[in-house]
DNA sequence: TTTTATTTACGATTTTTTTCGTAGGTAAGG
DNA sequence: CCTTACCTACGAAAAAAATCGTAAATAAAA
């Protein structure tokens, strides 16, 4: 079986790949502890829903322990590029700038990381113009 | 009543809040034209999900004629906004610069585009220094 | 060894979202 | 007037997502 061309992770199942990136491979009792802090479901929810994502291919189960881990199989930015293609459109009209704009203004981004995305409009307007 | 301290739309309503946006208050037929452009589904889920909008608070419907004319009463940018935000956290887990640059290193942005985010970065800069 | 705790398996339920069929009313065209 | 077209109201159902309870297996503790 193949990936599906699109995988559109719920929300629910989004929760979890950020603590599978972020923490790399774990046992449904990590993932939920580390959800617990912020929302409150049971145990078995947790258990549940990551057996879907492994039926659905989003997610390796290494059975050879009894607490199974977890691993995802899904990229990061790739998945981060999907959704964020979908959303600029559901949300922006399709409007990167006014997105960007928006996101910028809000959040208290560091002086490191705005003289990245400088560098990077650099580059883009050295290549486009 | 008053309005949900953080109105999330689904899917289905923010395309038709778009519609809405983009055009000002439309009928059901209007926006269901609008809609039937890029999916399919039939006249009367367009509009029940307005009616339920209309009862959830976000569109007003004036009746007075025979076809309803419905209005947005949610801000746009302020959608955008609440959206913006939850959708940094559950897909980026809040790096706006991450999401930033995802966003700009895909896109096509037009050369004034990416001149005023230019702009607000200096603006930012100047100001955070 | 017995008890207790932890884990997965399984099934079912609940909740949310989306979809549609049908009925009843109103206008418009002939 | 009669027929046709279009509109909303209403209820229901289908689909998708999230939740949970219980049982069975396994390990750990006592």
């Amino acid at each position: 079986m193949t990936l599906s061309q699109t995988p559109k992770p719920t929300e629910a199942e989004l929760e979890i790949l950020q603590v599978l990136w972020q923490y790399g491979p774990s046992t449904v009792r990590f993932v939920h502890e580390e959800l617990s802090k912020t929302k409150d479901a049971g145990y078995t929810t947790t258990l549940k829903i990551m057996q879907l994502m492994t039926e659905k291919g989003m997610l390796e189960a290494d059975k050879s322990s009894r607490s199974h881990i977890f691993k995802p199989l899904l990229q990061e930015e790739d998945t981060q590029q999907q959704l964020l293609n979908r959303f600029l459109d559901t949300a922006f009209r399709g409007s990167a700038s006014k997105l960007v704009m928006q996101a910028l203004g809000n959040s208290r981004t560091s002086k490191e990381e705005l003289d990245e995305i400088r560098d990077l409009l650099d580059k883009l307007e050295g290549g486009a113009k």
